[in-house]
RNA sequence: CCAGUCGGCCGGGCAGCCGCGCUUCAUCAAUGCCGAAAGGCGAUGGGGUGAGGAAAGUCCGGGCUCCACGGAAAAACGGUGCCGGAUAACGUCCGGCGGGGGCGACCCCAGGGAAAGUGCCACAGAAAACAGACCGCCCCGCCACCUGUCCGCUUCCCCGGGAGCGGAGAGGCGGCGGGGCAAGGGUGAAAAGGUGGGGUAAGAGCCCACCGCGAACCUGGCAACAGGGACGGCAUGGUAAACCCCACCGGGAGCAAGACCGAAUAGGGAUGACACGCGGCCGCGCAAGCGGCCCAGCCUUUUUUCCGGGGCCGUCAUCCGGGUGGGUUGCGCGAGGCCGUGCGCGAGCACGGUCCCAGAUGAAUGGCUGCCACGUUCCGCGCAAGCGGAGCCAUACAGAACCCGGCUUACAGGCCGACUGGCAAC
RNA sequence: CGGGGUGUAGCGCAGCCCGGUAGCGCACUUGACUGGGGGUCAAGGGGUCGUCGGUUCAAAUCCGGCCACCCCGA
């Protein structure tokens, strides 16, 4: 309420909803992370605010580890990382199942390396021969 | 104290900081914002409230909603299956009965019908189900052989005896034929009541005793069934989680059910205005008509023409109905929880009091931290009980999605009660 | 969330209705033909029938309970 920048700061990280939002960013960036899948889609569309969404397949777990998952990723998203994040960027992360070993503080800090760095100058066909 | 059986219950607690859903109150914002509409929406502060015993698997039963149906019943299909009760109902629960297991507390059982019918019973075996007869046992007849007895004849040594031949009848073994039998053998999961005695040519429920089986009837019980049992005279192998028979139950789908509001685009119908189309073939149809193809026409692609490709065979306006996305609702006062009293062996039922206890929808209960409790491991002290320190991301299984009653499955650790068998003490 | 289906050899499938012997194709191994490969021929090995119980003399098959995977309804 006060000033334009605590405006700004405020909180404004949207939630991606459906569908075909989901499919849109699948489309963009994508980021590897130790523990998670960060996909990044720029809308074009500097004046919105940024956006977020959590996937958690049916593969990771069963219902209340899954939970877990998105509830930590939640989170780390509302403490830490969501102020890196771009205005009119949406922002998908894909958990793993490390999310629920790997302690806070780690997992707040390899969101905030993800979301803040541009894309590594990474072989692209090594980060996809390993998978798990 | 040790070992065990059954039943019930809990399934971390307190606190701090930062957050979330629903609800409510106050203030500000509202002649506001988003949206076509329906409808929805902000900020700050305060209050209330917020996952389970299995929320799980979706295996049963109901409520609720829509669809179908004249009522009802039957057939078909599916399910259930000792008896009685509880219940809204159940495949659940309770009590009893029968069978099996355990020293015992107690546990397990889809537990109707196999003398209604059909099917199947591999391999082995003679034979696998109105019995039959491989080996075997017995009797009779015929044939052959052997053994010994008796008689007759011949011959030899002194009437006695030996040898040979013939005959008679007996016994044995073998073969063939006829008849009787089912005790024994072996096979098999299973072999047609069991044991003993009599009996017989040999045998056999053929007869008898005991046991088993069936069973009129009697007694007790609401019943399943239990006890007794005249009599029968061994017939009736197993399998129904094989078909089947009998009794009872069941219409189908499921909150993504259903209800309401309802654009744009496409498509349907009606009316009106303008324009106008001439024809051929095929299919469906009684017909009206509908659909498809071809020719012609128009537009487009090409610098132009032809060929070829694509498009149009009506357009516009208004209205109507259906309806996608979207929104709202269904959506939590209920076969409800707790307490008490009474009835009942019990499952439960009745009455009284009291409480309101999650409603999300990319889906709210989270993140971080401290202390405590309990568990466990290690170390130190101690005879011991125990004490101190450190570690274990230690604390399971797991997340409401319309609701309820059950079942099944998963589950770290702990508490309470009843009972059984041992040991010790009194 | 709801509704269906399938688990048999390394792979793809029969066998299950009506219970007694687990079979087919490819692949694999060995041998022969060839200088070698390929190919052909011959012989052979390999299966807790997803798992745990039950019925039965006997279960891949019949009946329950679990587990895994796949499909359908936005």
């Amino acid at each position: 309420m006060a000033g334009d920048d605590a405006k700004r700061n405020e909180k404004t990280v949207g939630r991606l909803k459906s569908r075909p939002q989901f499919l849109a960013v699948q489309k963009g960036e994508k980021r590897k992370g130790r523990t998670f899948l960060l996909e990044v889609l720029d809308r074009q569309e500097p004046e919105t605010a940024a956006r977020a969404g959590f996937t958690v397949t049916k593969k990771q777990g069963n219902a209340v580890e899954r939970n877990r998952m998105r509830r930590r990723l939640r989170e780390a998203v509302r403490l830490k990382a969501g102020f890196a994040m771009q205005p009119g960027h949406d922002y998908v992360i894909v958990a793993r199942r490390d999310v629920l070993d790997v302690s806070f503080e780690q997992l707040t800090a390899q969101l905030l390396e993800r979301i803040q760095s541009k894309p590594q100058p990474k072989r692209p066909g090594e980060s996809r021969s390993r998978k798990v």
